[in-house]
DNA sequence: GCATCGATCGGCT
DNA sequence: GCCGATCGATGCC
């Protein structure tokens, strides 16, 4: 991974960051993603940037040179990380929305919460008592005893789909809060390292970016197209009156 | 100072 | 699909 590659206009690194893998490592372990998921934001030229405003303590890593990473705290309970992109001093960054675990499954399930495949029902063909809830009535067991219903569908087909799904998923599945705030993901021996991975060959989707209020229209973000660990699209929803 | 609301998620209806 | 949680950055008086 070359720093030179991520010092371009953010909205032509964003897409390259498509397929990049993102490894993080802690006294835990190491989780890697592949990422599928991105937003670009540019600074001074884009209303709905951290940096619009100019530079403030939160900010100031984004002011920096390309290929470090600006980890900010929202809603009071949740991390989002980007990538600083563009050259020094131009304030420009990839969010990180989502990815697709490659490494480290069982601390990814760990860190989210998720039952492992030996600890719970999912994909198997017996159901533990515990996941095992009351058919409403009118539901019987076919010929062959297997019963369709509200229990199969509410066991997702693959529930690892889930684990980095969200930007702040992503955070919590590499174990990546505050302290990685201003890491050179692009230095030898940082915790957090970005690494050329698989990459991805084909055209990334387009679309507006998630949850913004100004500059909902423009669209700047990118995933891979059709890959299940992409988050879903919520425009923004104005907060109601007391 | 104080009020507002967010680059969100998980639980519940 | 709707709602509440929870805190820090920002903006307005």
């Amino acid at each position: 991974m070359r720093r030179s590659i991520l010092a371009g206009p953010v909205l032509e690194v964003a897409p390259k960051l498509l397929g990049m893998v993102l490894r993080s490592t802690t006294e835990d372990g190491t989780v890697a993603v592949r990422l599928t998921e991105v937003e670009a934001y540019d600074g001074p030229n884009d209303p709905g940037s951290h940096a619009y405003r100019g530079q403030t303590a939160r900010t100031e890593v984004m002011f920096g040179p390309p290929g470090h990473l600006y980890v900010y705290f929202t809603y009071g309970m949740h991390f989002c990380m980007n990538v600083v992109a563009g050259p020094d001093g131009k304030p420009s960054a990839v969010l990180l929305r989502a990815g697709e675990v490659v490494e480290g499954l069982d601390l990814a399930r760990a860190r989210r919460g998720h039952p492992t495949p030996q600890q719970s029902a999912f994909n198997q063909s017996t159901p533990r008592q515990a996941d095992v809830r009351e058919d409403p009535p009118g539901v019987r067991p076919t010929p062959a005893g297997i019963r369709p219903g509200p229990v199969a569908k509410r066991l997702p087909a693959n529930p690892d789909r889930d684990l980095a799904r969200g930007p702040a998923r992503l955070c919590v599945a590499l174990g990546i809060g505050r302290e990685g705030n201003g890491v050179d993901l692009l230095a030898k021996n940082a915790p957090i390292q970005l690494l050329d991975g698989p990459g991805y060959d084909g055209v990334p989707s387009t679309g507006p970016r998630v949850g913004l209020r100004d500059a909902a229209d423009r669209p700047w973000r990118f995933w891979i197209p059709n890959d299940p660990t992409v988050s879903p699209y919520r425009p923004h929803v104005p907060k109601k009156r007391p």
